[in-house]
DNA sequence: CCTTGCTGGTAAATCGTTTGACCTAGAGGA
DNA sequence: TCCTCTAGGTCAAACGATTTACCAGCAAGG
């Protein structure tokens, strides 16, 4: 483990220039022998800069926090996987940490970031527990964006199109003759639930069906809470034809319900989910769902954070589009 | 943002005595009012030690660099959550590398290795392009776990109960009176895929069954290449009543296929697959699987870095036993 | 001969903590 | 009175890189 100091007395020259070549910085002028005969030694020895000295000086570590609600949802785990793509692509590292771990998980970034420890933080799917950690940000000034949901006026936000998804789920519903269509909306109160519930109104309005709140119920982006919900629904006085399902797997958990009591999907009862994971076309019966750019979501929250200028309050709507992919649930 | 030496100042002592307060270090003796002086203004001003000055003295960054196949594989997800788990109880952080962005990720953890930005790495599911890694890591003497399976003889491993899984499967299927059982195994080459054919064939072998290279066949963990693996077997000219698949992706992939040329599952061909997730219960034809401690195994490596020995050559089995989950598909 | 200007560098301060060596005042013992 | 402890700290040297300011030597221009 050679340092900086070591290779300059090794190359014959002060630990600047060796720094400077190291870091390409094109304000040095050296001329080709002293550059090749440092580049020389730097090979030989296989000298890599110590992170944490530079850091130290540069204030930067090259690394971002990505807050995740939960890495085993297919959903996120794909999003996870478009940040660190672009993290990878600009030799940065994500951090992950897992909110279902629990407040120790948030306290645990909230240390990284007053400590210095990330360049920038993305929240996905932030909720109630990360207020601290955005205070935090700010406070220290640490580049933040929120993925998916906004809360909080003055962080940049980077979500899919979600009204517009959820639009064309619906739409699709109506073209099939449906006119009792349900909504069966996530968390209430997060702003893409909002957007989606919003896509899911505008096509019913459209098509001049009704469309109160008694027809909407909202569960947790999971299966269990997508079989609660449809219980509930089930239990309701309203009936519906279909279902337009704002996440993939309360679409599968719901279906999975109202296959187990008795009903024939699509012919007694339609779904139709947001996000296109695996499991939705190898699920019971396979789901129609709206293909969406989770990839480039995830991609694009570290993106935006790569640009050392952050808009404050901006809405970025990857404008890649959805997609409807036609199974066998409608 | 406040430093060391200022909160030395406002507390009129030296740094030292702030740092060793803060530290908790016992070998500080110092006056009950000086110390709550301090503590007070630490209090106050939200001081947060700076993470980069810190680890270049003590050479410590506590992260641990989690290098993982395929991030959105739902068996390698909750192993990331395990390990997760455990680096936040230990207040550790863990930078994901998903080793399916190629080999810019991995150039990108060598560099992290030799820059010392992590204490230590975990290798999950290995191959060959970890070479260079591995050897970084030794020659840095950076503390390497393997995860799943054994690559190289010197570094530690941490598994399940491999062949005692695939036993486990086995069995229940000879069990339900199939004789003819092919297996369906994991990537040739790797040590928890021969652990696991061992476990089929001693089961086999223990009923007096035929076993040999014929009805074997290899096959990725993913639902694709199982898919292929089915077709390349049943291409062949064993024909098997039974699949004990190695792994639940490649399962749910050969028994898709299996379905879609028109055999029933479980009449014409039973499938049993290895690790349970969400995807195995809701499937086409509910998967019977063997359930495996994968959380615990994620977290069991990361437990294992904690350890400041770090054991040479020692393989540690998860001691939780599989369990076998039955559903439809045998 | 004096002054610029350029080339190819060097020296040293700095980032914020940690840590081992040292220091001082007062108390207690001989 | 002198010596030795001990309590309660202080000092300053690391850690390894980055970066600003500076410098020597030579050539060219006037």
């Amino acid at each position: 483990m050679p340092t900086l100091a070591e290779i300059a007395k090794q190359a014959g020259v002060s630990t600047a220039v060796v720094s400077k070549i190291v870091n390409k910085d094109k304000s040095l002028r050296v001329s080709s022998e002293t550059r090749s005969r440092v580049e020389e030694v730097v090979h030989q020895t296989g000298y890599t800069p110590n992170r944490s000295a530079r850091s130290l000086r540069s204030t930067e570590t090259g690394m971002f926090a990505l807050v995740v609600h939960d890495v085993t949802n297919p959903v996120y785990a794909e999003i996870t996987k478009g940040a660190h793509a672009a993290a990878t692509e600009a030799g940065k590292a994500i951090l992950l940490i897992d909110a279902a771990a629990g407040d120790a998980a948030m306290a645990n970034v909230v240390d990284l970031v007053r400590g210095r420890g990330v360049d920038g933080v993305i929240l996905q799917a932030a909720q109630e527990n990360s207020d601290t950690l955005i205070t935090q940000a700010a406070r220290e000034k640490v580049p933040t964006v929120l993925l998916q949901t906004q809360i909080e006026d003055e962080l940049p936000v980077v979500t899919i199109q979600d009204r517009e998804a959820a639009r064309m789920g619906t739409q699709h519903l109506i073209d099939q003759g449906h006119r009792d269509i349900a909504c069966l909306a996530t968390r209430a109160g997060l702003s893409f639930t909002k957007a989606r519930v919003d896509g899911w109104q505008a096509a019913m309005h459209e098509a001049d069906l009704a469309c109160d709140g008694q027809q909407i119920v909202f569960a947790e982006p999971t299966i269990e809470d997508g079989a609660l919900a449809f219980a509930k629904l089930h239990g309701g006085s309203f009936r519906p034809t279909a279902i337009m399902c704002c996440n993939v797997l309360s679409a599968i958990g719901a279906m999975t319900a109202a296959i187990k009591i008795g009903l024939r999907v699509p012919e007694d009862l339609a779904f139709v989910g947001i996000h296109d994971v695996p499991m939705a076309q190898y699920c019971c019966v396979p789901l129609t769902t709206v293909w969406t750019p989770l990839f480039d979501l995830g991609k694009a929250s570290v993106e935006l954070l790569l640009k050392n200028d952050l808009p404050k309050n901006q809405h970025l709507e990857i404008p890649q589009a959805g997609r409807l992919v036609r199974r066998k649930s409608s």
